[in-house]
DNA sequence: AATGAATGAGGATTCATTCAT
DNA sequence: GATGAATGAATCCTCATTCAT
């Protein structure tokens, strides 16, 4: 007996299935049947839903793109100094939810994805430039001119830290990466020019 | 037209044929046949000479450290000074021949790989470990006991960039990248404790 | 056009198919597509109800036991002395569905798998200690202690008039070879000890 | 440097690597490449001698056939009465030699295989031809007209005991074997018509 | 709304066999 | 006499995807 209203249920469960199983296999070599399993569901359901397997992995990401954004947006919500709100923005790219696991498997198999797939480029595209336009608001009033270059260097020390955590058990401690970023934005502001 | 001592030619060439593979796919779905094709042999052969897929991707991978190892080594050489060999490094991985089109690729994606196949994780380790050595044995001169962290900071900084590189054709500029890490060195240096 | 209800109707397609296409190869040098095929099937299909070639090859052997034990369970219900069900025994093993063609050859395969696959062995087990232990049931009355002995010269004079019929055109004749043993049996009950 | 008169030296490993592989193996499935390791040399010489793998087979069996006709003729050479001759034969079957590991293993396969190459089909046949001749010879003085139908059931019941033996690790134990079928011959033998 | 049934396409891998040296 | 080099053909198996129910 099919109930009603199941779609937005059925679609959250299938992505969230997505994440979930990308993480545990820590690659994108994942079927779709595994993921509908996972999520309760025959694998032509996922199809009906989706439409296909790619489908499926860029809704996933816009997922973690979603979650993302909300996170920056609650963490700025309490900063007021620009100084705090950079913090904010930096801390937000290692929130636990974000920062590792499942999450962090599937930002590095999106990042391969990206060289491949348009639509995972683009999204990959909006999230950097949202990231570097979050810094440089702040940044501006801190260091002037010297926003662009100081907030492409914060970004790439965000992706590297990233890289480094999906990498091994070490140095999976979120606080600990982020403190890095924020003592070396310090660092960059106090520098005279 | 079968010839004596053909195998390293070929293994020379199988690997080869690997990495741009996987540069030009931009991931490891690469077929055995492909690769083989490429190289001017029958898939039958590159089993036999390597034993199977994951092998093939771990000698390409190999072939890769083995390059950096050598072009750190030819940087080192004309280096005298701490300050003048910090550089060298950094430099070094950055060159033209690591930095960009299908080996920055092959690594994105063993990062991935590295997940999964203890092997790739074991090389990948491999790496970590000799750069942060080669940096930590020259910033302790400059820097003392400090020499940890910023050699971390580095690291990770050398790792973002990469990735920037290798997501899209912006910023595919290693020399430009690389100046930034010898920036940022000079800055950590110069920074009192 | 998919129904219902179709997976024992497969299932059961497959293993004939199986046990035909054994039977007519004369070794298990046989090709799930080919079996499939003869079912009528893709070899997708029949890797999805089996999950393998050696899962098909024991349901096979499985469906062949179990016509063997519905066949002995039949011959029993209208004997009623010792000696008519001894005599039942033997005859169900050359019953002309268990004793020629497609099934001989089968059987003949299935010995040779079972130096190798455990779960054949296991089958082959069932079914001699099963013809041991009915043997042993209705001689123990006609010769009290030496039903060990006995039992285990008609059960190997039984399997050897099974390769016999196996190897040629010439003695396929069932009824012929049961009579062999059904004499002997009376020879060995008669003997004095 | 190849030496000359070397072809028998490498027939004779080959043959023998041959049945040894098949004994390891349990089945017919043994490559062309592992028999010639073991035997010393390369894949391709097994190919110069013997031209394909079923001659390489056939080679194998009629090796076997050989060191059988052997055994019984020996067995033969000390024996005087016909009731002695026929428990040389009898015993000949059950040579340590041709009784048991690879032998046996070998023997179940070649049954296969004669149901589907011819020339092994020609063997079995005369292996079986001469069994019974053997046993005929001497069984008329014993039994007279009877003969043909008491060396049927000898021989069944030699191959019956074949099959046990290279099922499993129980009842390898050639000389037991051999007694059985010479007390059922004594049974025979004594039996009144 | 949901799924069991079914398949085509493709890929890794194995192996007997050939050939030039 | 002997082998390394090389391959074509075959086979098992996986998987995304479609369709009727």
């Amino acid at each position: 007996m099919p109930k009603l209203g199941m779609e937005p249920i059925r679609r959250a469960a299938l992505v969230k299935a997505t994440i979930d199983e990308i993480g545990q296999a820590g690659s994108l070599d994942v079927t779709v049947s595994r993921i509908a399993r996972r999520a309760g569901v025959s694998a032509a359901l996922a199809h009906h839903y989706f439409g296909g397997k790619e489908d499926l992995f860029l809704a996933a990401m816009r997922h973690i793109l979603t979650l993302f954004g909300a996170g920056v947006r609650a963490g700025l919500r309490e900063a007021e100094t620009p100084r705090a709100r950079l913090e904010a923005v930096i801390r937000a790219s290692f929130q636990a939810e974000q920062f590792r696991g499942h999450v962090v498997s599937a930002w590095l198999n999106f990042y391969v994805a990206a060289q491949t797939v348009p639509e995972a480029q683009r999204l990959l595209r909006i999230y950097q430039r949202r990231l570097r336009s979050n810094l440089m608001h702040d940044l501006r009033p801190l260091v002037g001119a010297r926003a662009g270059p100081v907030a492409d260097m914060l970004a790439a020390l965000i992706d590297g830290l990233y890289i480094r955590a999906a990498l091994g058990p070490e140095a999976r401690d979120p606080a600990a990466s982020a403190q890095k970023v924020v003592d070396m934005a310090d660092l960059l502001i106090g520098e005279v020019t």
